[in-house]
DNA sequence: TAGGCCATCTGGTCCT
DNA sequence: AGGACCAGATGGCCTA
């Protein structure tokens, strides 16, 4: 499905215009074996477990867990509130309840990359393990264009459909061969039998009309 | 080394 | 009150 197949080069290239830098860069980046080190992994667990993630060195990671920190005060003293709100409350209860709501964000977090990476799996770019993961701006800004991309695809076809659908009704009724028939199906567009382009798609051409690919 | 990308922490705001 | 959401800040990792 989500397969680089499923589009055509041009549109795919395409897709990719509006993306610049970001975009190349996701691809370019795929040189060497490293190019997906830190990409290739999995989501994160569910049950979040800093040794399992690759960017566990971040410093304020060591903070991370429920209940591992081993409480800072260079870090995270309560007197970081200048307004005073947490002053009145033990250290201690702040404390925890700030790790909870770390932890809270960053399961949100968490369930945001998770959404994301479904997005990369149904949208289509290389997925090789030679190409850097898309970035999540790249992401977000491929799918917007696929998506476009799909609605016109879609018009497109119903146009066609249409359009097929007339001519088989006046080739019954034997006025004219298909795709000679002097009835187009969109109002003002008496359409030669050899158009020098096709109406139907007022966009561009279309591989799927025999107008636009067709040679005269 | 600069810039891009990312994860995390944090405080604020809004909603239930 | 507690949770969800958001944006800013911070620091780490990687690539050109």
């Amino acid at each position: 499905m989500a397969d680089l197949k499923s589009v055509p080069a041009d549109a795919y290239l395409s897709l990719a215009q509006s993306y610049g830098q970001t975009f190349y860069g996701a691809l370019r980046g795929g040189g060497g074996p490293d190019a997906a080190r830190n990409y290739a992994g999995a989501p994160p667990p569910l049950d979040f477990n800093p040794s399992s993630r690759d960017r566990s060195g971040d410093s304020s990671d060591d903070q991370t867990g429920d209940d591992e920190d081993s409480f800072d005060p260079t870090k995270s003293s309560p007197t970081y509130d200048n307004e005073g709100k947490l002053i009145g409350k033990k250290p201690k209860e702040q404390r925890s309840l700030r790790l909870s709501i770390n932890a809270r964000e960053r399961r949100r977090m968490h369930d945001l990359n998770d959404a994301l990476d479904g997005l990369r799996s149904v949208i289509p770019y290389a997925h090789s393990p030679s190409v850097r993961k898309l970035s999540k701006i790249a992401t977000l800004l491929l799918a917007k264009n696929y998506i476009l991309m799909q609605a016109q695809a879609l018009e497109e076809m119903r146009r066609l459909v249409a359009y097929l659908n007339q001519g088989q009704t006046l080739s019954s009724s034997s006025l004219a061969p298909f795709g000679q028939s002097s009835v187009y199906p969109y109002p003002g567009t008496n359409v030669p039998n050899t158009p020098e382009k096709c109406s139907a798609f007022p966009a561009g051409t279309s591989s799927l009309c025999k107008h636009c690919t067709d040679k005269p």
